[in-house]
DNA sequence: CAGGATACTTTATAATATAAAGTACTTTAC
DNA sequence: GTAAAGTACTTTATATTATAAAGTATCCTG
């Protein structure tokens, strides 16, 4: 089978779920955890994953005096995606 | 007396430990927690009235992930306690 | 199949802030 | 002088994220 090809990052149901999110737009790590229902540190962890892959970049401020995290998805991780669901459907169609 | 001169900045015993320790030199919010022994919550609001009051500066800044925040002594919270000193002294020796 | 290597997940703890509840002290009113 | 109010400080709980340690699952290898 294809399964070799699958890409590492789409390897994990948590980092599924996030780009999912973040195809229709950027979002908050709260807004994340809520979606997804994660623990925080599995979140921070794929969160970090992602970022580092270079499917999404993590902005950093204060929001007043609170720390604010927001993800973004970049156009590889987009691109990433859309081939990914591309050989998802070939393998469908019998190879 | 003049007791009613005391500045509102001194009267709590966290906020002049707080000004004393940075007296010497600029702290960290952890290094103030350790050096008062305060809980989170209280140096936290206390930073914040020393804050408001001129008296100390407070940067916000993001040390690799985490948040970092630190408490500097400005020349009005100098002057203050310099001044506060020296009402103390007045006092001490008879008005 | 036992024993490792890997990777993901949970749990605990760390850095701060805010809100709510508790405590203390000081006024005011009777 | 004391009961009721008002103020201010303190603690406790919870919120934002990150990191490290421990747990669990899976997969490879001899």
């Amino acid at each position: 089978m294809e399964m070799n090809n699958i890409p590492e990052m789409f390897q994990s149901k948590l980092r599924l779920m996030i780009i999912s999110a973040l195809i229709r737009q950027p979002l908050s790590f709260s807004a994340l955890r809520q979606l997804t229902g994660a623990t925080d540190g599995n979140l921070s962890v794929q969160i970090s994953k992602l970022s580092e892959a270079g499917y999404i970049t993590v902005r950093k401020e204060f929001a007043g005096k609170k720390p604010l995290t927001t993800c973004e998805l970049t156009p590889l991780g987009r691109d990433s995606f859309r081939q990914y669901v591309e050989l998802l459907n070939s393998i469908l169609q019998g190879e």
